[in-house]
DNA sequence: TGCCAGGCCCTCTTTAGGGCCTT
């Protein structure tokens, strides 16, 4: 069975809510079809006022970078493009998820649909981690480190990779094929301490 | 540096509170 494409991705922002007047500054994200990445998208965006010193410091990300860069609302058209009505994932997805839907709310364009999260995933199969952070996971899944963190386009490949080894593991486990969604829908649809019985494996 | 928010999940819970995780 052919097993479709997701896109992971991952915002850099002004600060935590969208509701609060944040804005996304930079979107980083890979397309991953057969368990590799075959495309990705990266670009800073200008959100229109200056962000924190704090924000500088954490991405990295200045204020004359930003104010080189192409306005959200000309990024995200492009993003829109390049997510089409693919599957999306990402790490800690429901505060990906929140800003995605503001600034493609802002252009007019079509909410995003289904949206899995690395991060509840690996709180469930990888119970045994120091924590659930992104980079704390790369570490404890002996997956390569990036060259950065905190920057978009790498958080989605460390995201991407957290995803595939996920999928990796159920597979093994549970022994049931790694289709997007379709073990994200059985495992989300019980609780954490019930997970492993719900899944017992099948037949050899 | 850590607050701002919001969803998930645990527990000394469920008529609630607080930690985790994201920038």
């Amino acid at each position: 069975m052919a097993v479709p494409a997701v896109v992971v991705l991952d915002f850099e922002t002004s600060g935590l809510s969208p509701a609060q007047g944040d804005r996304a500054i930079e979107i980083g994200a890979v397309l991953l079809r057969g368990g590799e990445v075959v495309d990705q998208f990266q670009s800073l965006m200008n959100p229109g006022f200056r962000v924190s010193g704090f924000i500088e410091n954490y991405t990295g990300i200045s204020n004359a970078m930003l104010a080189k860069a192409p306005p959200c609302a000309e990024v995200m058209a492009r993003f829109a493009g390049f997510i089409r009505d693919l599957p999306l994932v990402a790490h800690n997805a429901s505060f990906d998820g929140r800003f995605l839907a503001a600034e493609l709310q802002r252009i007019g364009a079509a909410p995003p649909g289904r949206f899995a999260c690395t991060m509840l995933n690996a709180r469930r199969i990888f119970p045994g981690a120091p924590n659930h952070r992104l980079e704390t996971l790369v570490d404890y899944l002996r997956l390569p480190r990036p060259e950065a963190f905190h920057r978009a386009l790498a958080d989605a490949r460390m995201a991407g990779a957290v995803w595939l080894r996920t999928e990796a593991e159920i597979t093994a486990r549970y022994r049931i094929d790694p289709v997007p969604f379709e073990w994200m829908r059985r495992l989300g649809s019980v609780p954490k301490h019930r997970v492993e019985a719900f899944f017992q494996p099948g037949p050899a």
